[in-house]
RNA sequence: GGGCGUUUAGCUCAGUUGGUUAGAGCGUACGGAUCACACCCGUAAGGUCGCUGGUUCGAGUCCAGCAACGCCCACCA
C-alpha cells in the first residue's frame, strides 16, 4: 500500500479529531437495552475547583481501560462522569477571589449574593477538569453529566435526609467541634491537620478552698480556658490528693468555686503535676470528662474566635475581665499577666505539642461548643439504660465533630419498641455502619487490594455518628425549620407531656406540619413525646420538638407551599448546609436518578434498576472510609443494595524522594503538560505501566530548565512506545496491498515457523491482556502489551519476514495485517488515540465513513487456544538464542562481521532444527553458516560461545580471537559453571533431597546439571586450547 | 501508641501456591546512519533480594525479632 505517514507520530494533530469522531458517534452514551452484559461506573466527582492532577489522571486512565475494554466486549457499558460542589473549598477561593478584588466579605454580600456569585463561578470554571479529563480521552457519558448540587441530585438528598429525619437517623446535638474562627465554620476531623507548635506548659495554683495556703497545681498548655474551667481532677489512686477529692478549688480570676473530681480516665498521675483543669467547653477531653461528671459546659467563644461575656469574674476581690479578647492570643496574655501578678504561677516550661489547625484556613482550630445535626452511625436500641449508661461508661469520643456517644441517650430512634434500622430492601440491620461493615466482609462489596477492606472495616466498627452540618452558604441547604417555644411550653414539654392528642391521628394526617403550624402551641403537651420525642410523620413533613434548645424541629421535603407556611408562622430554616460528603455519599443513586428510575422522562431510559449496582469504584485510598463506606450505607439503606461490587484503590503517586506531589511543594507534574508534550496516549500508557499493586509509587520529576515546566523522564517510555507502534504500523501498512484479505483464523493451518510462533504470541497475548484487566493489573496488561508488540512482533517477526514481505508473500501480508489489527484492538483501551488514529488507515473493507468501523465499536479479539503452538515456540526460542549468540562474537570481536560461522549442534535433531531454520538465523545475524554438523571442528584461533539451553549448541567463528579476553571470559564462565554443578551435586546427593522433593524438581535439576557439565567441558577444552597455543 | 504497607540492579518497579542460573523498562558502556522507527537497532556490564535468627531437603517468597522509610487512625492536660 501506498501510505504517507510521517517517520514520528504527533499526537496533537490527532488527538482532538479522533476524540470528535468518538464524540459524534454517540458510543460514549450509554442507555439501558435488552443486554444482560453491562458494565457500569461512576467517576470520583472531581472537585468543581479543581484542575487536573496526576491522581485524576490515573484513575481516569484505569477507569477509561475498563469502559473501553468492556464496551469492546459487547458489555453496555456506562461510565457517569460529575463535578462535586466541594462546599468549603469553593466556597473559600470565591470568597478569597472576590476579597482580593473587591475588599468585600461573605458577610458584605449577604448569603444569595454569595451563593449566586458561586454559581457564576462554577458557570466559569467549573467545566474545566471535565475537559481536561476529555483530553486524556476519557469516553464518559458526557451527555449525562452531574453535578453534587444540581437539581436531579438535590432531589435525592432532600429524600434520603427526609427518610433518615423520619427514621430517627437524623439527630441534632450540642457538640463540641472543630471550629474555624476565620472561616466560622465547624470543620470535620478529617479536614484538620496537626502541625508542632512550640508551647510553654504553664502550671497554675488554685487554691483550694477553706484551706488557705493550699494549693492544686495544674499544667496547662492553654491558660486561657481556664476562665471556663468547672472542675479540677485527679487520679482517684493519687495518694497525694486522695484526701482532696470532692472538696473545691476557688478558680482564679473568675472565683468560681468549682469541685475536685477523681476521674481516672482523663488524669495520667505521671504527667505534669497529676492534677488536670476541666473546661469542658474548649477540650474534647475535659467535654467527655464533663458528661461523666455531669459538670457544667461554660462556653467562652464567639463564633470568630475571641471571649464572650463569659470571660469575666472576680476574684479575691478584684474584678477581671477578658471580653472581646482573641482567645488563644491576647486572651492567653491578659490572663498569664494577672496570674503572674496574683503569684499563682508555679512553674513555666517549654513544651512542643501538635496543634490542630483548619485544612482549609490554615489557621489554628479551636474546640467550640454549637449546634450540629449528625447521621446516628451506631447500632440503636431502645434500651435507653442501657444507652444512658453506656454513654456515660464507655469511652466517649466527643472530639471533634463526628463524635457521637455521648448525645447516644439524645438520639431520637424511631423505633416504638423495636431495635435496628430498616434498609430499603427490607433488611432488619443493628444500624447503618453495621450494613456497611457486613457488605465488605461477606463478600458482597469486594476490596482490591484486598489488605484496604481491614482498614474500612476497622473505621466503619468505630460506629462513629457522622456531623453532617457545615456553617457554610454553598452546598445543600439543610431542610429543617426550627421554630422557638416559650419558655413555659418548653418546660411542660420536658417535665410533663400530655395525653389530649392521639399520635394515630397524626400520622393519619397528611401533613403533620400543617397542624403543627396552625397549633403551634399544642406541640408541647402531647405525651408519648417523652421519651422517644418523635411527634408526626407525614409525606412531606416530619418533626420532633427539642427542649434542650427551646425549638421545635420539622423537615419539609419538596413542599414549598408548606415552606410557605410555616416561614409565615416564624419558623425559620436552619442555616447550615449539608457536608458535601452527603451528597457524595449518595453519587451512585443520585447520578442514576434515584428515587426515581432515570434521569430522563422516557420510560426506557430508566438507568437506576439496568446499570446499579454499578460494576466497580475506582477510588484512592484516602477517601475509603469518608466516601467508600458512606456510599455502601446509602445504598443500603436508600436502595437496598450496594453501590457497587468491587471497588480498586489505585497507588499514589509521590514524586521522586517519596513525598506526595504538592502545590506547595512544587513538585508535581501537570498531565495536561503531558499531554501537550508526550500525548494522552504516552501519558495513559506510563501510568498504567506504574499502576502496580503497590500504595505508592514513585515517580522522579525534573524541571524542564526553558519551560520550567515539570516533567518526568517516565513519560518517555510512553511516547517512545506510541512513536514505535506508529512506525511500525507504517511499516506493515506499507507492506501489504490494498486488497489483502483478512486472515482466516478458523481451521487455520500455518506451514511457516514464524507465522504459527507470531500467532501463538499473539493469542497469549490476548490472554494476559484479559486477565490482567480483569485482575486489576494495570501494570501487567502495559507490560505484555507492551512486550508482544515490541519485542515478538517488531523486533523478532518483522525482522525475520523481511525477505518475504520484500518477496511480496501473500501469507505474510495477511499476518501482517491481522496482526497489527489485532494489536491495535489489544492497545485501544490503553492507547485509544494512536490506534484509532492507524485503525482508519487499515484495508479492511467497508471501513470508509461508516461509524461501526470505528476501532472503539470494533469487538475485543478473541483468545483461540488452538493457536497456542509450543513446537513454534521452542524453535523460535533456539533462534533467538543462536542469532544472540552469534550476535555476541560479533559485538566482542569487530573481526567477526562478515565471516562465517560453524555451529556445532549437541545432536543431530537440533542440527536438523537449525538447518531448518538456517536463512533465517542467516539473515537475522548477517552471517553464513559454513557448518552446521555436531562432528563439526573447531578451527583455529575461534572465538565460541556455548547455548547452554536450546540443544547445546557451539557457535564457532575463525581466526579472530583476542587470546587473553577470551581466556578470561572463558575463565568466568568456567567459575560460574563450576559453582552451579557443585551446589546442583550438593543437593542431589542429599538425602532429604532425593526422598522429599517432587520428582519434576530432581529431574529437572539433574537435566540442568547434565546441560551445565557438557557446557564446562566443552569450555574447559576450548581453555585448554587456548593456554596450549599461547 | 494502634493499624496498614514498603525495603530486590544506579533509578522506577515485577517476581503467582516455597523448587532448576532472580526479571523488565530507564540509565550506563561498547558497536551501528541497514531501504519502519536514533522517540531506533544490536550487544554487554550491573543484584551476598534491608539486617539477624528460625521453619524446611530447599527461602527473594513462610515465621519471629530488629532497622529505615511511608500512609491511615488515635493521643499528647
Amino acid at each position: 500500500m501506498n501510505i504517507d505517514l510521517p517517520p514520528q507520530y504527533s499526537p496533537q494533530s490527532v488527538e482532538s479529531a479522533i476524540y470528535k469522531k468518538w464524540l459524534d458517534s454517540k458510543t460514549f452514551h450509554a442507555v439501558p437495552d435488552a443486554r444482560a452484559d453491562k458494565y457500569s461506573m461512576v467517576i470520583p466527582p472531581p472537585n468543581v475547583t479543581g484542575a487536573l492532577h496526576l491522581g485524576h489522571a490515573i484513575n481516569g486512565t484505569i477507569q477509561d481501560i475498563l469502559a473501553r475494554y468492556h464496551r469492546m466486549k459487547g458489555d453496555n457499558t456506562l461510565w457517569m462522569p460529575g463535578i462535586d460542589h466541594a462546599g468549603i473549598a469553593t466556597q473559600a477561593v470565591v470568597e478569597k477571589t472576590i476579597f482580593e478584588k473587591e475588599h468585600k466579605t461573605r458577610h458584605d454580600l449577604g448569603r444569595e449574593e454569595l451563593v449566586k456569585r458561586i454559581w457564576q463561578w462554577k458557570e466559569q470554571f467549573g467545566a474545566r477538569i471535565l475537559t481536561q479529563l476529555q483530553s486524556i480521552g476519557a469516553s464518559c457519558d458526557w451527555d449525562r453529566t452531574r453535578f453534587t448540587l444540581d437539581e436531579t441530585c438535590a432531589k435525592a438528598v432532600r429524600e434520603a435526609f427526609f427518610k433518615m429525619f423520619k427514621n430517627g437517623l437524623i439527630f441534632r446535638g450540642k457538640r463540641l467541634v472543630n471550629w474555624d474562627t476565620h472561616l466560622q465554620t465547624a470543620v470535620a476531623d478529617d479536614e484538620i491537620y496537626h502541625e508542632p507548635v512550640k508551647g510553654q506548659l504553664t502550671s497554675i495554683k488554685y487554691p483550694v478552698d477553706g484551706s488557705p495556703g493550699e494549693f492544686l497545681v495544674v499544667a496547662t498548655t492553654r491558660p486561657e480556658t481556664m476562665l471556663g474551667d468547672t472542675a479540677v481532677a485527679v487520679h482517684p489512686d493519687d495518694p497525694r490528693y486522695k484526701h482532696l477529692i470532692g472538696q473545691h478549688v476557688i478558680l482564679p480570676l473568675i472565683g468560681r468555686r468549682i469541685p475536685i473530681i477523681a476521674d481516672g480516665q482523663l488524669v495520667d498521675p505521671k504527667f505534669g503535676t497529676g492534677v488536670v483543669k476541666v473546661t469542658p467547653a474548649h477540650d474534647p477531653n475535659d467535654y467527655a470528662t464533663g458528661l461523666r461528671h455531669n459538670l457544667e459546659q461554660i462556653n467562652l467563644l464567639t463564633p470568630d474566635g475571641k471571649v464572650n461575656d463569659n470571660g469575666q469574674g472576680e476574684f479575691l476581690g478584684k474584678k477581671y475581665a477578658y471580653i472581646g479578647l482573641k482567645f488563644a492570643t491576647a486572651a492567653r496574655k491578659a490572663v498569664l499577666a494577672d496570674l503572674e501578678s496574683l503569684n499563682l504561677i508555679a512553674d513555666k516550661k517549654k513544651h512542643d505539642h501538635e496543634v490542630g489547625h483548619s485544612d482549609r484556613s490554615k489557621t489554628p482550630i479551636e474546640p467550640y461548643l454549637s449546634d450540629q445535626w449528625f447521621v446516628r452511625m451506631g447500632d440503636i436500641t431502645n434500651d435507653n439504660q442501657s444507652r444512658n449508661r453506656q454513654g456515660a461508661t464507655s469511652e466517649p469520643r466527643p472530639s471533634g465533630s463526628d463524635s457521637s456517644s455521648a448525645n447516644t441517650s439524645r438520639s431520637l430512634p424511631d423505633g416504638r419498641g423495636s431495635d435496628g434500622v430498616t434498609l430499603a430492601d427490607g433488611t432488619r440491620v443493628p444500624g447503618l455502619a453495621q450494613a456497611a461493615i457486613d457488605a465488605v466482609a461477606s463478600g458482597r462489596v469486594k476490596i482490591t487490594p484486598e489488605r484496604y477492606a481491614k482498614g474500612y472495616i476497622d473505621w466503619l466498627s468505630q460506629k462513629r455518628d457522622w456531623c453532617i452540618s457545615r456553617q457554610l452558604w454553598w452546598g445543600h441547604r439543610i431542610p429543617v425549620w426550627t421554630y422557638q417555644m416559650s419558655d413555659a411550653t418548653v418546660k411542660v414539654l420536658a417535665e410533663k407531656g400530655h395525653a389530649g392528642i392521639d399520635e394515630k391521628d397524626l400520622i393519619a394526617q397528611e401533613a403533620f406540619a400543617g397542624w403543627l403550624l396552625l397549633k403551634p402551641d399544642q406541640v408541647a403537651v402531647p405525651s408519648w413525646l417523652s421519651p422517644q420525642r418523635i411527634t408526626i410523620q407525614g409525606k412531606h413533613a416530619a418533626g420532633f420538638p427539642w427542649p434542650e434548645d427551646g425549638r421545635l424541629m420539622i423537615c419539609i421535603k419538596d413542599n414549598p407551599a408548606l415552606e410557605k407556611e410555616a416561614e409565615a408562622l416564624g419558623f425559620v430554616q436552619d442555616p447550615d448546609v449539608l457536608d458535601t460528603w452527603f451528597s457524595s455519599a449518595l453519587w451512585p443513586l443520585s447520578t442514576m436518578g434515584w428515587p426515581d428510575r432515570g434521569t430522563s422522562a422516557t420510560a426506557n431510559d430508566e438507568l437506576l434498576p439496568y446499570f446499579y449496582p454499578t460494576s466497580l469504584l475506582s477510588t484512592a485510598r484516602e477517601i475509603l472510609t469518608l466516601w467508600v463506606a458512606r456510599m455502601v450505607v446509602f445504598g443500603l439503606y436508600c436502595h437496598g443494595d450496594v453501590p457497587f461490587k468491587d471497588v480498586y484503590i489505585h497507588a499514589v503517586i509521590q514524586d521522586g524522594e517519596g513525598r506526595p506531589m504538592k502545590k506547595s511543594l512544587g513538585n508535581g507534574v501537570d498531565p495536561v503538560d503531558i499531554v501537550a508534550s508526550h500525548g494522552a496516549d504516552a501519558l495513559r500508557f506510563t501510568l498504567a505501566a506504574m499502576a502496580t499493586e503497590t500504595q505508592d509509587i514513585r515517580m522522579p520529576v525534573v524541571k524542564d530548565s526553558k519551560t520550567g515546566i515539570n516533567t518526568s523522564p517516565k513519560f518517555d517510555l510512553g511516547r517512545n512506545f506510541a512513536n514505535k507502534i506508529w512506525n511500525a504500523s507504517r511499516f506493515i501498512l506499507g507492506a501489504i496491498a490494498e486488497n489483502t484479505p483478512q486472515l482466516e483464523t478458523r481451521n487455520l493451518k500455518l506451514e511457516t515457523l514464524e507465522d504459527r510462533w507470531i500467532l501463538s504470541r499473539l493469542n497469549s497475548a490476548i490472554q494476559s491482556a484479559e486477565s490482567a484487566i480483569n485482575a486489576y493489573r494495570f501494570a501487567d496488561l502495559a507490560e505484555s502489551l507492551r512486550s508482544f508488540f515490541w519485542t515478538d512482533l517488531c523486533d523478532w517477526y518483522l525482522e525475520i519476514s523481511k525477505a518475504r514481505i520484500k518477496a511480496g508473500d501473500q501469507t505474510v501480508q495477511q499476518i501482517l495485517l491481522h496482526c497489527l489489527k489485532t494489536s491495535l484492538q489489544l492497545l485501544h483501551p490503553v492507547m485509544p488515540f494512536i490506534t484509532e488514529e492507524l485503525w482508519s488507515k487499515l484495508p479492511i473493507e467497508n471501513r470508509k465513513s461508516k461509524i461501526e468501523n470505528l476501532l472503539i465499536t470494533s469487538p475485543w479479539p478473541p483468545f483461540d487456544s488452538a493457536q497456542l503452538d509450543s513446537a513454534a515456540e521452542s524453535q523460535l526460542s533456539l533462534i533467538q538464542s543462536l542469532t544472540s549468540a552469534i550476535r555476541e562474537i560479533q559485538n566482542r570481536y569487530p573481526a567477526a562481521k562478515g565471516k562465517p560461522v560453524i555451529l556445532q549442534p549437541r545432536n543431530a535433531a537440533t542440527q536438523s532444527l537449525i538447518e531448518q531454520s538456517r536463512a533465517i538465523i542467516e539473515s537475522l545475524a548477517q552471517v553464513t553458516i559454513q557448518e552446521n554438523s555436531p562432528t563439526a571442528e573447531k578451527p583455529v584461533n575461534a572465538a565460541t560461545a556455548v547455548l547452554s539451553d536450546g540443544g547445546g549448541v557451539q557457535v564457532f567463528i575463525a581466526d579472530v580471537i583476542d587470546k587473553t579476553a577470551e581466556a578470561a571470559k572463558l575463565t568466568k564462565r568456567k567459575a560460574e559453571l563450576e559453582k552451579l554443578i557443585l551446589s546442583a551435586h550438593n543437593k542431589l546427593s542429599n538425602e532429604s533431597f532425593a526422598s522429599k522433593a517432587p520428582a519434576h524438581i530432581i529431574q529437572g535439576l539433574k537435566d540442568q546439571m547434565s546441560k551445565h557439565q557438557e557446557e564446562l567441558i566443552a569450555i574447559e577444552k576450548n581453555l585448554a586450547e587456548l593456554q596450549a597455543k599461547t
